[in-house]
DNA sequence: AGAGTTAGTAGACGCTTGTTTACTTGTCAA
DNA sequence: TTGACAAGTAAACAAGCGTCTACTAACTCT
């Protein structure tokens, strides 16, 4: 009696952002199929009629969010500049994407290692890599992924506005600094 | 008939012994205190009669290993280049130690997260900070704890040796400029 | 208008979790 | 040697989980 009109397709994509919206904000663990189904409005048989698995509607919660793409894509010489910048501004708003953040709270099931790896491969190391000149490229991608997932872990922590305080334009010098030096040749 | 002698001591330490190599291994969702019972040998009532609760056990092991306060003490001169060196040690090695991977291993649960922030702030955070010369010391040993904490993900996500296969001292020339830039003034 | 397809629902299944209770057994002082 | 205390054990508890099955009700097409 919840549903006035039956409409799979809206259905399974309500649920499909609601699963974005709680995984990125709780983590993989801490999301229950319920929580997802109530959030949504939906039914907890029909998250997994249409998804199949929690695993899978992870996966495909995390294809289907915004990434980090538009970021690394442009000019490869402001490429650190506009990481940067994205750094600074995620260590201190609260609104950051849930993409990103799905990432760093995503916890430790087995199964799910393996969906985000193969994410952050293409998404962000492969992309980055793309971009640099020289030997290795896919060396200096990887570091410039750690500060990028270093920022989440520290967000996760510490929470949003803790570099707030501060000079918030000297941290982005730093961190551009930083990343020009990972990702030179 | 598991013990054939009766220690309290011993029981308990081989307790917080297996549960810190299991949280490091495994992350503290995906740990049981069954697992933790049995690889200490001892029975599942046990551990809660010693510790209370799992999170307390949690909070035990962690501050019980041993921490990066060794890397951290020292010269202040020579402070990017040791952190330089552990960091690209962790990145290759199959051995790093259990507190550092507990920490990015350590989940999403609310409980677990104030336990990790204090530990985190207190034998990181302030200890590099109480190192450095200028204004807004924490801020950047904060940037540095983000390349500490992101070392740690990108090993869970892409397991040891991702980087190995290149040049190793290259990359810990790389990290040792990139702390460089993050502590000085 | 009626039959058939399908979205949506309620409820239970089996399993695992952290934790607790009631009991047994080893150890050591008197 | 015996009694008491503490270490250790087995089993169950209640709650929560993901998933599945059987059912109801709405929409569509002839």
């Amino acid at each position: 009696m919840r549903q006035v009109t039956r409409d799979r397709e809206a259905t399974s994509r309500r649920i499909l952002e609601a699963a974005g919206d709680l995984f990125a904000a709780h983590g993989y663990d801490q999301v229950t199929m319920r929580m997802i189904a109530a959030e949504a409005g939906a039914n907890v048989a029909l998250v997994n009629r249409y998804f199949g698995t929690k695993a899978a509607l992870f996966a495909e919660a995390l294809a289907t969010g915004s990434t980090i793409e538009s970021v690394i894509a442009g000019d490869p010489a402001g490429l650190a500049g506009r990481l940067a910048h994205r750094l600074a501004v995620r260590l201190q708003s609260g609104a950051t994407e849930p993409v990103t953040r799905m990432v760093d709270r995503a916890g430790t099931s087995p199964e799910i290692q393996a969906i985000l790896r193969a994410h952050v491969e293409a998404t962000v190391v492969k992309r980055i890599a793309a971009q640099l000149d020289g030997p290795h490229p896919e060396q200096r991608a990887l570091l410039a992924a750690t500060m990028i997932l270093g920022t989440g872990s520290v967000r996760r922590l510490f929470g949003p506005g803790v570099i707030e305080a501060v000079d918030a334009e000297e941290v982005e010098a730093r961190l551009r600094s930083m990343f020009e030096i990972c990702l030179r040749p």
